[in-house]
DNA sequence: AATATTAATCGTATATTTACGATAGACGAT
DNA sequence: ATCGTCTATCGTAAATATACGATTAATATT
């Protein structure tokens, strides 16, 4: 029971939930938003801001990593975080395309509830 | 341990993130899409649709009835979903106005990595 | 009235996520 | 070389999500 049946759905559809599942806990919109913000992107000062543990925002650093939405490497003992501007912008427009579409359909079907 | 710290973000960011936890499972963008492309939203069409069981297929619908996605009435025996639009454009909209956000930070600070 | 159909809900098993303390390994400063 | 700092990872506890069979309750059909 419950094996995970989420391969059965269309790759676009499933790189959507993907991307979204990185969405999904606020830590890690915020921590998007502070790399936006701050021009170094150090993980100590990322861990002074969210209101989280320093093993649980390293977590969510590394799930962000490693969707590609950002890009990290070493600076010495500290560790540099950056934004990465293209993964980023594909969600962005996977998402818009996703909604473009639904609403094309909504078109072609016309009304009815 | 592992209490939730979901609370302690900013609105705008708990509710883009619980937006974003509805499109975190395939199933439900699939339920989304098929419900768009119908003219009958009959859940037992849906069930059909989806390769998942009734049970699970009820479940994902009650999420996303839940959050406002889409709406659910009875039909006599049968039960008759249909997407809610004003909702998904609030999430929509959302979405837009985080990245046009996080594009705004990244010019105002200028380059870093 | 008896039976079949439909879909929500309950119960439950399993998987995954979230969270953090503790530790380890790497680097910098003294 | 030693000590402090930084951050990734390990181990683990608890919470949440996923999945489905069984049941229930309601309507529809005979």
């Amino acid at each position: 029971m419950s094996q995970n049946k989420k391969s059965e759905f269309s790759r676009t559809i499933q790189s959507l939930a993907e991307y979204s599942k990185i969405f999904s806990h606020p830590a890690r919109i915020a921590i998007l938003e502070v790399l936006a913000k701050r021009k170094e992107c150090i993980c100590g000062e990322i861990v002074q801001v969210i209101p989280l543990a320093q093993a649980t925002v390293s977590q969510h650093l590394k799930d962000l990593k490693e969707i590609g939405f950002i890009t990290g490497e070493l600076e010495g003992a500290k560790s540099c975080y950056c934004i990465n501007w293209e993964k980023l912008s594909e969600f962005e427009s996977d998402f818009k395309d996703f909604f473009s579409n639904l609403k094309k359909l909504k078109k072609q079907k016309g009304e009815c509830c």
